[in-house]
DNA sequence: CGCGAAACGGACCATCAGTCCGCTACAGTG
DNA sequence: CACTGTAGCGGACTGATGGTCCGTTTCGCG
């Protein structure tokens, strides 16, 4: 990749995370815009990125790396229910974070959130941890439906709860799916959600 | 309302339903083809429905009432479990007929799955049911998540599993939240989804 | 029948993703 | 360093779409 097309990819790149950071809502973030605050034309934009979903990707698999490192940083152990809640405490945190850019691209309008970020990756890990845990019946939708718990826009929707209680609804809903363990505290090695 | 105001709502209501139907994605169907198809000026469509959203929110209500006829005609009774598990059933029954529209609703970009149709009126119901069965600790994130568990592109994205499949996890999801049951198939009344 | 108001319709506007093409400047070569 | 082919640039342009405006039509009441 030539020089100057590198410094405009990096550019572009700190620009769209700079405008996604600021704004409240992603589509009062245009492609103009964008182009504007890095400071190059247009058609750069899209002759590196191929579209707006192009270019929220590789938003995204730059921030993605963060929480990619935050799951295998601390490596799972222990048994496959702290091991589910640990990936969708991270995938939680991740979400509040980067707000508007995960709203961007679960909202993109194709089935963007399972073709999008790391959805498949998840997902496949989810199964195997409810395999572990309870059998491989329904192991599929239960991943699932897991992953549909942490949805951006829920996310989003519940932004006003403390941690504390995203802590114990997670953990609440993860292992009721995974130990069917019906007991509201089951006191587990989980404690509040670490900020 | 004046007769031939009347007369076009009910053009309108016709046409755009007809259009989604056979459309594939939300938005193949825009205002200027409804408008069309129904016969009526564009400026008609948008002084009755405020916007696009006002005309799909009304979409939705005529066929909602479809559903909550069958929500509330066969009378739960039974375990909280088995109340809830026929709510979602119906609702993912629901979202497979309405396809299109109800993407289109909860995909809004707005906070829309949760102003959009009966979100509010059916998490409510869900918590009763939660608090019954197991309490009210993070009855309010379980209800959430059951409904997050049928999230219309959900359904979208796992549109080719037959019946039996949708119905397994179904009540395995709804049975380990509600009632902490770990065992694969609580051969409860449930049976195969009706179709 | 006559009239005021409600409703109509489609031209019009603003916005935005995405395209096009003449111009620029990078980087390898002699 | 000078030369040159080409990757890359940028911003004017296009097409589509949601939403507005306002002159014209139609309803329905007295």
């Amino acid at each position: 990749m030539r020089a100057d097309a590198a410094r405009n990819r990096t550019a572009v790149l700190a620009a769209a995370d700079r405008l996604f950071d600021a704004a409240t809502d992603p589509d009062q973030v245009s492609m103009d815009d964008i182009a504007a605050a890095a400071g190059v034309g247009k058609g750069t934009l899209f002759r590196r990125f191929g579209d707006r979903m192009g270019l929220l990707r590789a938003l995204y698999a730059q921030r993605g790396d963060q929480l990619r490192a935050a799951l295998t940083a601390a490596p799972p152990g222990g048994p496959p229910a702290e091991r589910a809640l640990h990936l969708l405490r991270e995938v939680v945190r991740f979400k509040r974070d980067s707000r508007v850019l995960t709203l961007a691209l679960e909202n993109a309008g194709d089935g963007s959130p399972y073709r999008t970020g790391s959805y498949e990756e998840w997902h496949v890990l989810l199964v195997a941890l409810v395999t572990e845990a309870r059998g491989p019946a329904s192991a599929d939708y239960l991943a699932h439906a897991l992953l549909a718990a942490v949805r951006s826009d829920l996310v989003e929707h519940l932004r006003d709860w403390p941690d504390a209680r995203w802590e114990a609804g997670l953990a609440t809903l993860t292992r009721a799916v995974l130990d069917g363990d019906a007991s509201p505290a089951a006191a587990g090695a989980g404690g509040p959600v670490r900020h």
